[in-house]
RNA sequence: GGGAUCGUAGCUCAACUGGACAGAGCGACGGUUUCCUAAACCGUAGGUUCCGGGUUCGAUUCCCGGCGGUCCCA
């Protein structure tokens, strides 16, 4: 049973009547203290008006005979210290090796989840800034999915706008008849560039050329509505070529376009629901009562803006999908406008979907934000690059591949963001997101490839590549650090709800690296193939169940686990 | 001007949402390879958790007021 449902009865036994529905027993925070530990008859002191101690020691007295607990002790103001028996460890661990996918709670279990992540702009190459989104993402796709989501991952291309006009002025003007035959984004970029330039000369001739073009695009004209799908094939190309080395894959790219007809019907309801109104010729959702200003719906000029696509794309996604919630994975500088659509939408009676706007940490470069104007835009190709040919000067000596160097150097990028906060700013670097020592990915995939190396030479555990460990021992923890991965293991599958529940695949990470230090800790000082054989095969069985664990984790980050490095 | 967000070791970050002496990595210093991968391990030094109040048995965490950085809106 639940340790936590444990120490829960024993507060109802020993105080009937009342409600003990917060208990929660956690980890002790030091080895000190025992294996676990429940702050709570402090709260129930409080609450009691009665002597934290006493109430302490009353619910200790309740747990005498508990077979779980080894030793139970009441400590400092009141807090109960929770060593458990090494017959209830071995069960458990014994139960999550054999539970599917490391005892990850199938919350999700019928219930879909859309999740709006990567998300970026057609005809532009990504760069750096696009990590964060894309990364953080796919982690939160693969945690939902882990835990039984039916999840929608949706790439909300920014595939419509001023810029088409200007694209396809600079495509017929400003490139070689050999660029427009071998179109790639690169091309793209550099006409829109030259083009955009020209918009700026002061005769206004090019710029309202472009705006013909933009004119005739939104009417449906063939052959510039033939062009810009071409320029939309070729960006999905190019960003297909970046997700395939990062490992990232999406249900749907459905751009800003695939809502453009649903706009008129949106405001058209926003008008009847009297949600909306004529300010300066615009069209305005007024959300001062709660703090949130005037939300724009349609421009003076009869054009539509975000908050009116994400009201079309919440509307098409709820009918299409009947989600439970929608993630959006998008920068912190548009807290303000998912603030201001959510509630829209709910006014507008999508209410029962739980929209959620995960906000993440600008991306600078050298102290300044990222952008062309600036010239610090590093591209993700060139990033990647980079990290391979780290990883493979490293790699090479022991006659590691390109490919074992690909994973390792982008594992590494993955989880120099992935281990932070998502909140946090990050000043880019190229020695930080490359970083192969420390707390980082390669220490993870390190350890991972050890356990590998160890389980092949026990020359016991043939098929555990495929998830399988032979069961003949049992744990038998013993040692110290022996424990405390063990018991760091039980809490894997907290790990992965906690990450869910938070939108913070930095908290899996963080999970993963401790766990990691634990084992390497363990590794290091405890001997296994040359223990005797019952030291050695309970040691043995604690690796792979350790190895199974981080393959798991590691792949809910989505970075990839060689079984060699 | 209004709002959001962050402020923790020299640097980069944690701290399971209010718990025990605030922990890691990098960097610094010192140690460990006839031994299961040294991308590792062990140890030492390093803190007024921005400042000031408040709530509480207990605050890095919650509330109020400042200061500073970043961002959004007007």
């Amino acid at each position: 049973m639940d340790l936590s449902e444990i120490v829960k009865s024993a507060f109802e036994k020993a105080f009937p009547g009342e409600d003990f529905s917060f208990v929660r027993v956690l980890p002790a925070t030091d080895p000190r203290f025992g294996d676990y530990q429940c702050n709570d008859a402090l709260k129930v002191a409080k609450k009691l008006h009665a002597n934290p101690r006493e109430i302490g020691a009353k619910v200790a007295a309740a747990l005498a005979g508990e077979p779980t607990f080894a030793k139970v002790e009441v400590a400092g103001p009141g807090f109960l210290n929770l060593t458990v028996a090494p017959d209830w460890l071995n069960a458990r661990l014994a139960a999550l090796d054999a539970q599917a996918a490391c005892g990850i709670p199938q919350t999700g279990a019928g219930k879909t989840v859309v999740i709006d992540y990567s998300s970026p702009n057609a005809a532009k190459q990504m760069h750096i800034g696009h990590i964060r989104s894309t990364v953080i993402g796919c982690a939160i796709d693969r945690i939902f999915r882990a835990l039984g989501y039916r999840v929608v991952a949706d790439n909300h291309l920014g595939d419509w706008g001023t810029q088409f006009g200007i694209l396809i002025k600079g495509y017929r003007e400003c490139l070689t008849p050999e660029e427009r035959d071998n179109l790639t984004v690169a091309n793209l970029e550099k006409c829109y560039v030259l083009s955009a330039a020209k918009a700026k000369e002061a005769d206004g001739v090019w710029k309202e050329d472009c705006k013909r073009e933009l004119v005739k695009l939104q009417q449906g004209d063939p052959e510039n509505l033939a062009l810009w799908k071409r320029f939309i094939e070729i960006s999905i190309g190019e960003f297909d070529r970046m997700y395939a080395k990062l490992g990232v894959r999406f249900d749907t790219y459905r751009g800003e376009s695939f809502y453009n007809e649903m706009m008129p019907g949106v405001v058209t309801r926003l008008r009847e629901m009297g949600l909306a109104v004529e300010s300066e010729g615009a069209l305005v959702v007024n959300l001062d009562a709660e703090k949130l200003g005037v939300a724009i719906v349609r421009k003076s000029d009869g054009g539509y803006n975000y908050t009116t696509s994400d009201l079309a794309c919440v509307e098409s996604r709820v009918r299409e999908y009947d989600p439970e919630r929608i993630v959006y994975v998008t920068d912190a500088r548009q807290q303000l406008h998912f603030k201001q659509w959510f509630s829209i939408a709910r006014k507008m009676g999508y209410d029962k979907v739980q929209l959620v706007h995960v906000p993440f940490g600008l991306m600078s470069y050298q102290g300044k934000a990222i952008s062309t104007r600036e010239g610090n835009l590093i591209k993700l190709d060139e990033l990647l690059a980079e990290a391979e040919r780290r990883a493979y000067e490293i790699v090479k000596d022991r006659g590691g591949t390109h490919e074992l160097a690909a994973q390792i150097g982008i594992g590494a990028v993955k989880y120099s963001d992935l281990s932070h906060d998502p909140i946090t700013d990050i000043d880019f670097s190229w020695d930080k997101a490359l970083a192969l020592e420390g707390n980082s990915g390669p220490y993870l995939q390190y350890a991972y490839a050890r356990v590998c190396s160890l389980l092949e030479k026990s020359g016991k555990v043939g098929e555990w590549e495929g998830g399988k460990v032979e069961a003949a021992s049992g744990f038998g923890v013993v040692e110290p650090v022996e424990k405390r991965l063990a018991l760091a293991l039980l809490e894997f599958p907290g790990a992965v709800v906690r990450a869910a529940e938070a939108y913070k695949p930095s908290v899996l990470a963080d999970y993963l690296f401790q766990t990691a230090q634990l084992y390497s800790s363990f590794y290091q000082n405890a001997p296994i193939l040359k223990s005797e054989p019952a030291v050695r095969d309970a040691r043995l069985r604690l690796c792979a169940l350790f190895g199974k664990v981080l393959r798991t984790g590691l792949n809910l980050l989505g970075i990839e686990t060689p079984s060699r490095i």
